[in-house]
Order: structure tokens, then C-alpha cells, then sequence
DNA sequence: AATGTGTATTAGAGCGCTCTAATGTAAGAA
DNA sequence: TTCTTACATTAGAGCGCTCTAATACACATT
């Protein structure tokens, strides 16, 4: 920085002005130092920039399994609303696990990230507190009721009953439900379920097998289920991935899809729509809710709202071919 | 840091030894200072830290497209390996594209990361060498001969060569290709396909249609190859994405797969292997792809290899169910 | 006692910027 | 002319660490 303000004639603090394109600097002078800048190439160094203004213009998003397309598809929404803010967004990778959210966040704390987005996450609540209280955070995916950080999700309570509604429509009664372990929304998916089968009646026909949103998961859940003495006629699984994976078990142990059992999964990802697998499922306003995201994010820094704000977004069934009636027996 | 010093009575400096867990600090100060800093909640801002020390532990990854498994896969094994060497990483998401890729590039250049992996790159070499005046880089999952830079992928044009040969086996003819567009590894596969296609007397039958690696990009190329008066009997897509957007296009128009028309594609992700899926395909060893990157990383960061080289691992065919003989005709 | 060796600790100069407060300068208002 | 006001520029004090060189001290060696 000190050669370009000496090879354009002028002091270090006019570079600085002209790098960050502050105004109220000469045309004449801008020219100069540009020119000098471009000669030198420099690049100003983003460590000491932040360093000294003490913000980054950088967003940390943590991703809690780049093997699920729905989070490919939330930070499709967060890296357009992004780009428009003029933020830039760097992704931590979850690996599926506790620990490598927990470390993301660390490192994304210690690169003084202006803020936080958590997709999927399986961290507390009360560490999600911790942590805004060091960088604005907000939580997408998941459902809370904290006063401190913001969430943008789905109302997975209501996607839980769309699904079971359009189940028992089509005239299932045993209908079993996949779930995702530890991970994000699940505890509403599931009550979800369990009241809209009360609702209908079907109290007695609950049954909950636990998975983790992978397709592992789903495969030896519906392994589990198909082996059961009174197995379902339907399977609602906790997302896509884990559907996939029922699926795939299923008519691999020889029954039909939707014949002799429908499958509806969670999240509308490409996968779902994918010709081939075609499944019923809900969607979540991905786009929508990656915007909205990024918005509480800036509403916090730019503006002083410090009053916890919920995001949510309504679920729409999505009818594909891996449901239908159930076989007359 | 100061508080935490004279919390514990000691210097900044020691309490900078002790962050660090440098040797030759006495065990009592230690303890200290662990117990001063815990008490104050006291966390090292990484930008100071790295300004002063002019490293940062970090290794910036640019992913080419998060929607594509195959990414996902290889990240599993960058982040396995820079676990194990105290590294972390940060994700750069490269929009599908070229400018995509260059701003995180750009993002991780002005962070300081020590080194860089860019996966699936659409950037030029000539772009790619400059940057790495700044930064060490490896190119993951592209062939080059750069001087300059490290790279590490599969030997595509062996990789194209079996997908002919064994469509070749199957008594297949008329061979299509659908390619990647401006994306990596294209030109080695494309070159491949027609290379095997020529050495098997099959010249006269060379067919490219333009892709981009994406499923929508498979599914209209897939309907082009197949209102072509002259239709193909296979169909070799560039990757397991535009295989699987080609497969349903095909299907949807009426033709049977592998009975009208064989399908297969390139990385073996677990797109692939889904059992609704089965596409045949070429396999690359994602996990021992990352490794390698991060391994030829390492190498220049600690020691001090300049000469550039380029790991080659060995492609492998996973045939199931999406290719077979032709029609009888 | 003098010297050497190795370990533990610290002062203080950077790292490369930003930002506040001060200074300079030109044009319009009183 | 003198005073305002607005704009343009700069000096220099941090930002929160690391790292070199210096210092202190205990212990072993001659």
C-alpha cells in the first residue's frame, strides 16, 4: 500500500480511500492510485482490512451435509440474496455430525464472520445462544422458539399433516413414519404425525422408526418396517434422501410402489423430481427461505433489531407417482 | 489478550505461547493462562493472528457445483485429509460458473488461505497459473500440463476408451456422445470417446452433442440425439448428471433402457448407484483424489517442491443395468 | 569462581490496513 | 474583506496478534 501511495504521489490513507471507493476523492488522484495499484498488483489484503474496520463483509454458512441437494438448494437462495448485498459467502461443511458444525462455527467465529447462516443443524439451542452472542446468527431448517437467534424454516408441523392427509385421502390407515434422528426439523415432522394420525383416528396405527436423513437411513428403517408382522401400507419418510432409500429397499424386497406401498418423502429436491424416482413429497420454498435468511442477517447488522425474528414458510404437497391407493386386501 | 495477561499476571507474549501450545512454557504458567482465558472467554481473532504470523491454516476449496454429487464426494476426502493435518477448510461455491468460480478465488486470495484446491475449474490454465503466483493451487478432476501448477484426476481419455470398449463388446454401433460443455475434464473424455471410436472401425459413427454437465443439459441433448434420423443405440454422457437427465428423456419417450437404447455415464456418484437409477458408469476414486490434492498441497506449503505435478488415478467401469446389447434391427 | 548451556519469560517492533481528527483549499455568503 | 461551508487530503494511532532479540535464571562443567 505504501508503494502505490509513493508511486502515485499521495499518502497511504488516499489509497485506502480509493481502494474501498470511498467518496469525496479527486477524480485526478483516483486515476493515480488506480494506476499505481494496477501496476503494482496490488490487492489489498482482506486480513488487515478487516483487521482494522473490524468487519469482514463475509457471511459463514454452515452446511450440514453437502451430500443432500437441499442444501444445494438453500444456498442457492443465500448466495443470490448475497451477491445482491454485495456479502460474500463462505461454506463450512457439517459432515453430517455435531462436531464438524461445532468446528465450522469456531472457525467462522474466529474469522469474524459478520454473521451466521446454520442449514440443517444438529447443534443445541442453547450453543446456537452462545454463539450470537458473538456474531448474529440465524438457523435455517429448524424450528425454534429462542428469543435470541432468528430462524427462517418451513412450518413442518403443517407439511407432517399435508402428508398424512393425502395419505389417509387415498385410504391408508397404516401408515409409518421415517425419521430423521438428530437432524433439523424432525421433532415437528414427527409430532406432526403423530397428531394428524391421532386427528384421523389412527392413533393405534403410529409407528416410528428412527433414521438420520441419509439414505443409509431410510434403507434399514424400511428394511425394519417391511419386516414387521403388520407392515405399513405407507411410509412417510422424514426427507427425500432417506425416501430414496425406502424405496429403493422396498421394491427390492419385491412389493410395488405406490402398489402395494406409497412412499412420500420431505424437501421437493431434484431428486424427488427426478423422473425415475418421481416421488411424492413436500415442498419446502427453498429459494424463499435462503432469502429471508440472509435478510434477518442484514436486518441485525445494518440495522439494530435485536428482538428474536421467526421466519416461516408454508409447505405445499407435491403429488408424485410413489403414491397411491393402498392394495384392496 | 492483554486482559487475559494480566489476569494471569504474565506477558501478551507468553499468553501468545500458550494459545498456541508452543513447548518451553513452564506448566504452572500454562495453567494460568488457560484458567485466565477460560474465565474471560477469551478467543484468538484469527485475522490478527494470521496478519502477524502471515498464515492462516486454511485451505480454500472452489466446488464447481454443489447440486453435483460428485463434489460432495470429493470434499469427503479433502476434508478427510485436512483433518489429519490440523488444516481446515472453507468452501467456495463456484455458481456453476466461470465468474462463479473466479470471485471465490478471488475471496480465498484476499483471505490469505495458504493454498487452494479447485475442483471441476472452468478457468483458463493461463488464469489458473497466475493465481497461483499467489497461492499454491491444485486443479482437481481436470487434466494439464501446466508447468506451474499441481493437478489430480483420472486418466479421462482411459476412462472414455472403457466406456466404448464395452459398449463396443455389447455390439453396439452407433455410439453418441454427450459432452460437458466448458467443463472439466471434458476435452480428455470427448478425445477418448473418439479416439476408442476410431480404433474400433467406428469413425464413420462419431456423434457430439453439446452438454454442460447439468441433468437439464443431458435431457435436451439426450432429445436431440434421439429425433436424429439416425439414432444412436448408446449413449455415453459426459457424467452421471446429464446421464441421468438423458435416461429420462428417453424413457419418456418410449424407448427401453438398455433394450432400445444403452446409457452411461461418468464419475460413479451415488446418483449412480441408486437402485432406481443403476446407470452404468465410470468410477474415479473421489476419496483418493482428495487425498492427493491436499497431500500435493501440503507438499509445497511445508516443503518445498516447485516442479508441479499431476497425480493420474486409474478409472474403473461399474457396469449395471443401464447398458446391454443393442436391438436385433 | 568463572564460564557455558538450556529453558522460561518478556519487551516491543511489526503485520497492512482503517478511521478519527486535523489541515488545506476553494467557492459562496455576509 | 472576513467568515462559513463543503470538499479533498493527510498524519498517525490503533486493530490483536506473532516473532525476534534480549534478559533472567538454574544448573552443570571446568
Amino acid at each position: 500500500m505504501q508503494q502505490v501511495a509513493e508511486l502515485a504521489g499521495v499518502s497511504t490513507a488516499l489509497v485506502s480511500l480509493v481502494m474501498r471507493d470511498a467518496p469525496n476523492v479527486s477524480d485526478y488522484r483516483r486515476q493515480l492510485v488506480l494506476a499505481a495499484a494496477d501496476e503494482l498488483g496490488y490487492r489489498p489484503n482482506v486480513l488487515a482490512r478487516n483487521l482494522a474496520s473490524r468487519r469482514t463483509q463475509t457471511i459463514g454458512v454452515v452446511l450440514n451435509d453437502l451430500h443432500n441437494p437441499f442444501f444445494a438448494e438453500i444456498l442457492d437462495g443465500l448466495q443470490a440474496a448475497a451477491d445482491e448485498s454485495d456479502y460474500r459467502l463462505l461454506i463450512g461443511n457439517g459432515s453430517h455430525s455435531q462436531l464438524g458444525e461445532e468446528r465450522s462455527v469456531e472457525t467462522f467465529l474466529q474469522f469474524r464472520a459478520d454473521g451466521l447462516v446454520i442449514a440443517g443443524s444438529m447443534l443445541s439451542d442453547d450453543l446456537l445462544e452462545r454463539t450470537s452472542r458473538t456474531a448474529p446468527i440465524v438457523v435455517v431448517g429448524r424450528t425454534s422458539s429462542s428469543k435470541v437467534f432468528d430462524t427462517a424454516n418451513t412450518d413442518d408441523q403443517v407439511g407432517a399433516r399435508l402428508v398424512i392427509d393425502h395419505l389417509v385421502a387415498l385410504g391408508h390407515q397404516r401408515i409409518a413414519h421415517i425419521d430423521g434422528g438428530r437432524g433439523a426439523g424432525v421433532i415437528e415432522r414427527r409430532a406432526g404425525y403423530r397428531t394428524a394420525m391421532r386427528a384421523h383416528g389412527l392413533g393405534e396405527h403410529i409407528h416410528v422408526v428412527r433414521g438420520d436423513f441419509t439414505e443409509a437411513g431410510g434403507r434399514k428403517a424400511a428394511q425394519t418396517l417391511m419386516q414387521h408382522d403388520r407392515r405399513p401400507t405407507a411410509i412417510f419418510a422424514g426427507n427425500d434422501l432417506s425416501a430414496v432409500g425406502a424405496l429403493d429397499i422396498v421394491e427390492n424386497l419385491g412389493f410395488d410402489v405406490p402398489g402395494d406401498v406409497s412412499i412420500v418423502g420431505y424437501d421437493n429436491t431434484a431428486l424427488a423430481a427426478m423422473h425415475h424416482v418421481s416421488l411424492t413429497t413436500i415442498n419446502q420454498p427453498t429459494e424463499e427461505l435462503g432469502r429471508a435468511a440472509i435478510g434477518l442477517l442484514l436486518e441485525r447488522l445494518d440495522g439494530d433489531r435485536t428482538k428474536a425474528t421467526h421466519h416461516v414458510a408454508e409447505p405445499e404437497l407435491i403429488r408424485r407417482s410413489t403414491s397411491g391407493s393402498p392394495p384392496a386386501s
